[in-house]
Formats: structure tokens, sequence, C-alpha cells
DNA sequence: CTGTTAGCGCTTTCAC
DNA sequence: GTGAAAGCGCTAACAG
């Protein structure tokens, strides 16, 4: 039941302060939280902003600031389970420190993603996390740059070589060997890689193929030579026709699953990059009435809760995306900070959720040294 | 080579100014795209920014305009594929119209989304997308109130009942009723419903059922009523057992279809509302060494792409999430031009994906009407 | 501890 | 058309 006419528009520090009879920076010091006040200025200060329904306006704190309690996180695809995983780390992990989370999907396109830094860097994030579509230091000039202009940025699931930033990954290479591996000790010795480098012209010869591979996303890259590394290791020659280089769809994937089941001497196992091309291999196996392990054996990458619930269940790797999330906000926080350290590279444990996907080799190809492995 | 010292700050409306030589009005108008100024006035300003590398700074913008082109989308769970399709549809809509997005999380928590929406309010959003976990217009005050301060509110896969916003929605209602007819019209008349209202004390009739019912989620409250319609079409008596009660998860799910399935007169089909829930059910189903469709017909809410590649396919009904995505955006973006007109309700179909995981009843239960139905 | 006084960079009257 | 000047709401530097 009051008198003092209600401002028409939202009130500011000075109707607080007018209320409650102190000055402007009275009112704001004990709103703003900074400097000091005393008991009685706090209280009447806090009552009057308690009676107006006052609500600071972060715009301009920011504006004056330069802090704007917000951070940027660009993916590839938030559609897809391993983003939209890592973002909800990521936004767990700020809400916690009350900050909020700007998203933005590129779809793996470059400019879409020198937009998007450039859009966050316009409305001044405090730091960016960002899952590059660069593969080399001279595509990601727009994250260089926005570090040097006092933006930290924290890659991450992807390195980008000659870059250096924190950055948050898995293993990749060191993972996708540990599964080949997986496979040959379980006596495969012709392995289908889905979705090795993209490219129209044909891969012959295992050079062409590392050059090729150059030119891929990291983990992209990671995960083939992992696989390479493991061949390598049991003395196994590089096949071409084992690596795949379409497109990289569901649909190719399956398209070239199915070429490689049908060929002369087609795989016994198949190691899948990412759900969607595991997905890909499983219609191909399906369309040609084959079963796994029992014709060929299966992994993938990106494990998911459907993993357990296929017939038999699917040995995956899960990488800790809600952890991968939470560090690299947590990473960036740090970074804002203290601005001037050398950049923290920490690269997590992927765990291998073991199941029933992988079984011997249904036969033997050529070489005589196979069966010999298990049995 | 030049000789004007450079800003140590990034270049302003000001600097523009004095290196084009005009005043800060004329710079800020052609900059800002408004008023009207002079050909020759306008190419000096433009080279001058092109020159200083100007970036206007939107935060100055949106405090004095009090637009910021940016929308907050807060959902159930960013990490669920329903509701991160449904904001990856947000997103391209948003940044088609140079929109970003804020996206926050609220794990169904009624206080969180409060939290939300005050979080989105306070950066003065130009509008709201939101999932909301209110089961009512009095839980819904904050959305209300929003509204009324003039940040348009879009309602997205759920509505509150009393709450007369804009929303974007499938008929959940007439969906659930459509499979349960399916699967009715397929001989089955002992149907297991997964995920109804979760509640500790027991429901016995109808009634009670119907009242516990309230007090849930639209989407969940009109899957079963729905459910419950296509019973009534039908004649078939509600059967308690064959309701869930128990908490949403997959784990609840599982017991729960477990324990129906080795019931005295199990169910002979099981409609699942969920992904989650339809994980749940798989599990049990193949824990008891059943198989579907032969033992159990299954039906699930929100397609996958997994679901093409479970032996057999599962039948799943698809909800439109990119399409209600970018409608939400675009209804809010056109509430922010006019608001005052009646709120707009879109309701999206859903479709039903047939695959196969729908057979006839694996066996006749009591009733002698049971396998007159198909052949 | 507190009040006064300047800005932050932009938009927006308002005269010229 | 164009420039000068007045804010937007806040923080910050400076006296007292």
């Amino acid at each position: 039941m009051a008198s003092e006419h209600p401002p028409i528009s939202a009130p500011t520090i000075s109707d607080v302060a007018a209320a409650a009879g102190v000055g402007r920076a009275t009112a704001a010091r004990t709103l703003g939280g900074y400097g000091s006040v005393s008991a009685v200025a706090r209280e009447r200060v806090l009552a009057a902003a308690e009676r107006l329904g006052y609500r600071s306006n972060i715009l301009a704190r920011s504006m004056t600031t330069g802090v704007t309690n917000s951070l940027g996180i660009v993916v590839a695809d938030i559609g897809n389970t391993f983003f939209s995983g890592l973002i909800r780390g990521a936004s767990d992990a700020a809400s916690a420190r009350n900050l909020d989370v700007i998203v933005i999907s590129t779809y793996e396109d470059l400019a879409a993603e020198r937009h998007a830094v450039g859009v966050l860097l316009d409305k001044q994030v405090d730091g960016i996390v960002v899952s590059s579509a660069a593969v080399g230091a001279p595509d990601a000039e727009h994250l260089a740059e926005a570090t040097r202009r006092g933006t930290p940025v924290v890659l991450i699931d992807r390195l980008v070589p000659g870059l250096h930033l924190d950055a948050v990954v898995v293993d990749n290479r060191a993972e996708a060997r540990r599964v080949t591996r997986t496979l040959i000790e379980a006596g495969h010795r012709r392995i289908g890689f889905l979705w090795g480098p993209t490219t129209d012209t044909g891969i012959d010869t295992l050079d062409e193929l590392l050059t090729v591979n150059t030119r891929s996303l990291w983990s992209d890259a990671e995960r083939l030579r992992g696989y390479l590394d493991a061949l390598q290791d049991a003395g196994i020659p590089y096949a071409p026709g084992l690596v795949t280089t379409g497109a990289k769809t569901e649909e190719s994937a399956a398209r070239a699953a199915l070429a490689m089941l049908q060929s002369e001497d087609p795989p016994t196992a198949l190691f899948a990059t990412e759900a969607e091309a595991l997905i890909g291999a499983l219609h191909a196996v399906q369309d040609l009435g084959l079963s796994y392990p029992g014709d060929v054996s299966l992994v993938g990458f990106d494990d998911t809760s459907w993993a357990t619930v296929m017939q038999p269940p699917l040995t995956m790797i899960a990488q800790p995306v809600d952890a991968m999330g939470r560090l690299a906000v947590e990473q960036v926080v740090s970074r804002i900070g203290s601005p001037e350290y050398e950049p923290r590279l920490h690269m997590l444990p992927a765990e291998l959720m073991t199941r029933s996907s992988i079984g011997p080799p249904s036969r033997v190809p050529g070489a005589p040294t196979a069966s010999a492995g298990k049995a």
C-alpha cells in the first residue's frame, strides 16, 4: 500500500539508492557485492531493492566490466549424441559456476565455425570451447586470434596440429590401436576400417593413405593411425580395400561395408569409427544375412545405451563425454583467471565396453599363421 | 604504413567518425544501418571502418536498444536425443535469422527451470522456447510473468494446462491412441504401458489412475489417455497391473516390464512411451529369453536410427523434432514483432514408422473374443 | 565507509 | 543530410 510512484520501467540502482536514502555508489556497492558498506546502509539498500523488485541490468554491467559470465561452445552437430553429451557435461559445469552457455553447431564447416567464433567474440563471451573442423594451424587462425585478443579457447575432442591451446581429448590413436589389437588377438587379420579419409582419388599404397590422412580431422586421423599401428605391431600388411574412402554418412558406410563383405577376400571383422558408421555396418551385415560375431566381428567408437540391447550386445569404446565437457569448461574458466601459463593438454582415457560382438574369425584367409592365435 | 595512432583498445564509432572526418552520428547511422546518409559520407565511413577493423560493440547496442538478438531455450535434458533434436532444429532456424541460442537444461526440475528463465530474462533474450516441467498454470507463473513483462515464450513438446501461450507440440493423445489401436487390431488385449504416472501409492481403479495422471507432465498424461482411449474404444477394461507407476528411468522400466512379463497373465504387447523406457523393456524381454514380436509385440515413442538395425527392426512413433524446433523459433520470432494476437497452438503430426516389432499375440488370454481379430 | 563525478559505446532526439 | 548533446544502467576512480 505504498505511495512512491512505481517507475514505469524496471528500477535501476539510482531508484534503489533514492528509496534507501543513500548515494548511488553505496547502493551499487552492496548490490554489486564489491567494496565495503556499513551494515546499516547495506540493510536499507537490500530492503529497498527487495521492495522495488530490483534486478540488476547485467548488460550494463557487462558493458562496463567486460565480463559477460557466458561461455561459447561450438560443436559439429548438436544432434549427434557424442556432442550433445559433451554439451551436457559442459553446461552442467557451467551452471554450477553461474555461467551460461551459448551453443552453436557448425556441421563441420570451417566457414560456419569462423562465423560462430566471430559471433561469440562479438557477444564478448568469457571463453570458448570448440571442437574444431580445422585440420591444421593455418585453418585455425580464428582460434589463435581469439586467444591472442584475450578470449581463451579450449579445444575439445580434437586437437589442431600446430595450434598450441588448452585441449581436452581422448587418446584416439591409442584407443584405436587397442581395439584393433583386441581384434587381432581374437584371430582376425582382415579388419575393415569404416570411415577412413574421404577422397575421390583411389588409395593404393600405405604412403598415399598416410598422406591423405593428414588432411583428416585429428580424431579421425588418429583412429586410422592407431588401426595401422596395431596392424604393424602384428606384422599384418595394409590392405587397401579394407579402409573406406567414402563420405562420412551412414549410407556411405553401409555401401562400403557391403562392398568389403562381398569382395573375394572379405574382412572377418569391422571397426567402425563412429556410431553412424556402425549403424551402416550393421545394415550391411544384415542385408547380407550375416550374423555377428559369427560371420563378422564388430566394434565401434562411442558407446550408447542401445548397444546393450542389440542381440548380441555390441562391444564399444566409451568416451567419457560428460567428463570431457566438464573439464573443458573448468579449463577455460581457470584460463580466464590466469592467462599466462603453458597450454594444458588433457588426455582422458576411454573405456572398452566388452560385450559380445567380437569373436574368432569365421574363416582363415590366405595366410597360414592365422588359426594359431588362440585355440 | 600508417600514421594514425592505433587505438590500444578496439575502435569505436567515434574513432571511425574521426577517421572518416564525419560526426559520430553519421558514422553510427551508416554502421547501424538506420536513418539516412549521403552516398559520399557512407563511403568514407565504410572505408574508415574497414581500415580500422571496426566491429560494433553489440553489448552497448543491446543496452540502448533492448534487443540482444538471442533466444533462450530451456529443455529437460540436452543429453536426450529428443531434446537435442529439438535444439538442433531450433538453433538452425535461429542462426538462419542471425539469432543465437542460449541453451539450459533443467532435468525436469521446476526450480531449475524458474532459475533458468530468470537468467534468460536477466540476459534480456528476445524470446524463450521452453519445454516446461510445469504440470499446471500455478507452476508456471514464471512463464506467464515473462510474457507479461514483454519477453515472448513459446512452449515446445508440452502444453501447460491453463496457460495460454504459443505452443508447438505433437498430439500425443491421438498418437498414443493410434498405436494402441494398431496393437489391438493385431489382436492384443493385454497391452503393457511403460511410463505411466510415478506414484508410490498403489493404483487400483481407473479413476485413481486418471486422478494421478493429472499430476503428470502434459505429454506423459496425454499418452496415457490415448492408450486408455483406445482400450475403451475396443471395450477392453483397464487392467491395473499393466500400467507402470515407477520412476522414469531405464532400470525402473526394465523392472516393471519384467514384473509384468512374469505375472500370471502377462501382456502380449508393450507400449513404451520413451526411448529409455523401450530400452528397459527390451532388457526385460531379453532377460526372460523372450523374443519379439513372437512372444511380445513392442512399440515405442521417439524413433531413432538404431531402431532400424535391431533384429527385428522396431516399429516406432517418430516425432518431427527438427520441424518442432524450427517452428518454435519461428513462432517466437513472429511474436516478437507483434505481441498482441491470440496464442497459437501448433499441433504437428507424428509418423508411425511401421517395421517389424508388432505381431499377433502369442497366446489367447481369458476372453473368448481374442483370436477373432485378424485370421 | 560514502557520495560525487566520469565514463563504457551506442542510439537517438533535436536543432542546424 | 548532418552534427552536437543527452542519455541507457552500471562500475570505478576520487575525494572527503
